[in-house]
DNA sequence: TATACTTAACGGTCGGACAATTTCGCAACT
DNA sequence: AGTTGCGAAATTGTCCGACCGTTAAGTATA
């Protein structure tokens, strides 16, 4: 039998664990203020700078929040899907700017997220989603390709039909995606461009709306398509677009 | 032109940007050094207490850890697809203890992720990488279904396959889903499973073997319905089976 | 009534001290 | 020669006590 090579536990990691655990198994709820940091450290008994090393990082791991004032406090994060989707945007962000993975694998990893999200967004869509759909669209038809709200619109309809799909992690992993994905595609598009995509976009909806799977599923294909085509022809262009000089 | 409301910087977030813009440009690379606590204290002018508060994001964050004794200090660490697949897995399992998402949205994600998975391992996949399969598959052969070993074999197997696409984004996002799935997965099965499982897995294998994309597809697609319907019929069996009293 | 000031509670920062941990070199003993 | 033991040094970990900055709410003032 193995010996185990005893992990000693520092302080700081034992209030972190008892902390992170009393969270997440409810005993302190969503919104839920946790003790000031004196009574934290009183009932440790260890002191304030230790507690506060471990709400540092219960911080930085997103299950708190942490704000000043008479009212301040430790709050309990409030966890749904939106955040974890930040949560993952930021540690593939790493990852992709650290250089170990590229682009193109990002982009891979879209299509088989973002092609079934299509189909199951018409078959689970509410109205009120559509409605959102609808108006992106819309106003993405009205405004010029340099407007600077154009990068955040397209990702707000692709982000609403993942939504839209019923599945919250599907709808996570495509908000991480978007968050990485974003900076890089949308630069410097023509007016043609800009045409072909509201276009493409408006199919989409429409399929969503009619209740029609397969067609959603496959003018999303199209559209994927068409833009990773486009992101080909300028990496041919300029070099390499994944490492901007 | 609307006004920008001056979101406040704490010095501790200021050191922090610095150093994570540091580590991410490059300016420290893998492995390196960073100063010392008392070093960077000194450069950015603030106490200690604020570059730990700072160095402490950066270790929760994963960029960083920090080791202490005379050798010790803090060092970039190596962010490959492997620990970014931990991270992620640690915040998917945070969201889904908060019970903000469940495990059938989860299960579904998996479906959209390994088959593809398995098609692209038939294309990609190296010589060693096969061996490991094979090796896994063998192993799990001949051991019993009560062998602790189990789950992280089955494990293995799926990781392995999930590497051997070629997309680390891929294979990061399976092993995030995996972290989740297996304690979950593996309660009580039968030896009539085992051998089924196996039999599966095998199928996999030599699909892949044969770079067949196609077949390999179909094959794990095979052995995911057939591990959804264990999973229906447990679930049915003892209430619900996301919240184990 | 509305505005300005004071107060109190809390996290944020500071400085300094000591403890704990780890590496390394040296000495002593086998 | 090799092992063991010991001490020095560097670095993170923890502690303490004080003060600063922020914020909400209450209080006095115009």
């Amino acid at each position: 039998m193995t010996f185990e090579p005893k992990p000693v536990s520092r302080a700081r990691e034992q209030v972190e664990g008892q902390l992170r655990e009393a969270i997440l198994s409810g005993t302190f709820k969503s919104g839920d203020k946790l003790p000031s940091e004196v009574e934290l450290a009183e009932s440790f008994s260890v002191s304030r700078t230790t507690v506060r090393e471990a709400l540092r990082t219960l911080d930085s791991s997103g299950l708190i929040t942490k704000t000043p004032g008479v009212a301040g406090g430790s709050f309990v994060r409030v966890v749904d899907h939106q955040s974890l989707g930040m949560t993952l945007g930021e540690s593939i962000e790493n990852t992709l700017r650290f250089g170990n993975i590229g682009f193109d694998e990002v982009i891979r990893v879209r299509r088989m997220l973002e092609i079934p999200a299509a189909r199951l967004a018409a078959q689970h869509r509410g109205e009120e989603e559509l409605e959102q759909m609808r108006g992106f669209v819309g106003r993405q038809k009205d405004t010029t390709v340099d407007d600077p709200e154009v990068p955040s619109l397209d990702m707000n309809l692709h982000m609403t039909i993942a939504e839209a799909s019923g599945n919250r992690v599907l709808a996570s992993f495509v908000n991480a995606l978007h968050r990485v994905i974003r900076p890089v595609l949308y630069v410097d598009i023509s007016p043609e461009v800009g045409r072909h995509t509201v276009g493409q976009h408006l199919a989409i909806v429409r399929a969503i709306e009619k209740r029609e799977p397969e067609e959603a599923a496959s003018a999303m294909e199209e559209h994927l398509d068409y833009l990773d085509k486009l992101r080909s022809v300028r990496e041919a262009a300029n070099g390499d677009g994944q490492r901007p000089a």
